[in-house]
DNA sequence: GAATTAAGTCAATATGACTGACATAAATTT
DNA sequence: AAATTTATGTCAGTCATATTGACTTAATTC
């Protein structure tokens, strides 16, 4: 039972990662700053410590990447308000145009996927990817994605 | 629409991908060797040249893998029946072992995934996951994994 | 004032991938 | 029989992404 998705599951992250590949390589970004650029843009103001925590990397591997994305002018660092030692992350315009481009083609690809699906098999699809998540971690990322579910199971 | 989708496909897999690291790691190994074992487990006697067009990778990423792989005991190579240039790809009982015990701990997860989830669940996400997938690909991975779907899509 | 926290940096290393070129042996085609 | 193609392997160099451990600076909190 479900051997097959085990290999369905692994072809299908494939491609699905694979989607924003080309549009990356424009500006010499790989897979680390897609990432990074696309947490910061969905969570402006973001800490780097919260940052490091979402990804589940070093504050070294980060470090690389984000100078770079802060080179190329696609985030901006900003002083924390009440707590000077931070710096808060922020897309710029031109880095959030990048983010929305790469996320519209990973839209793209769920939106195929899910068409002609019985109705309701969206929120079967969200359940199920919730439910592949270590449960200690759930209600963390549901808050951080702010999801349909809002705070539900 | 469906971006939080994005972001749950990203956790989720992380954690799928994640399950099998500690088995891994009490051989020295890492997720490329997790794949090279787990394909050749499921296609017995598969050609180098098939596998690396699986994995998408070239032959010298399959290279240094596969000799640590046949090193440790955990796939033999045998030379082809009908063709003497080729090395047939077999796991040993102890790599099928591996194999087995790694792909045990990514079923549980999926199963914890799919249980109370309404009926025809699991259809569903079969058919999300395959639409994932390009196109063109879908029914060379369908053979290779043999999927209840059969040849039907 | 001391301890903690946020962020950054230095140095060294590992893993998994890449390109391009080349070698060998076996099978197939001409 | 010779030429070509195929299957596999290897050499050398490189790159991207990640790691660990140690250390610094500045700011906040206790």
């Amino acid at each position: 039972m479900a051997y097959d998705l085990i290999e369905l599951l692994f072809f299908a992250y494939r491609d699905f990662t694979g989607d924003p590949d080309e549009a990356l390589a424009r500006f010499d970004f790989g897979r680390a700053h897609h990432r990074v650029l696309h947490f910061v843009d969905r969570n402006p103001g973001i800490m780097v410590t919260d940052l490091l925590g979402i990804l589940g990397i070093t504050k070294q591997s980060l470090g690389r990447v984000l100078k770079q994305l802060v080179d190329e002018g696609m985030i901006e660092q900003r002083e924390g308000h009440h707590d000077r030692r931070q710096r808060l992350l922020y897309t710029t315009p031109i880095g959030h145009d990048l983010a929305v481009d790469l996320t519209r083609l990973q839209q793209r690809r769920l939106e195929r996927a899910l068409i002609d699906l019985p109705d309701g098999s969206e929120e079967i699809v969200r359940t199920f990817l919730l439910r592949m998540i270590d449960p200690e971690a759930r209600s963390d990322i549901l808050k951080l994605i702010r999801s349909p579910f809002g705070l539900k199971d």
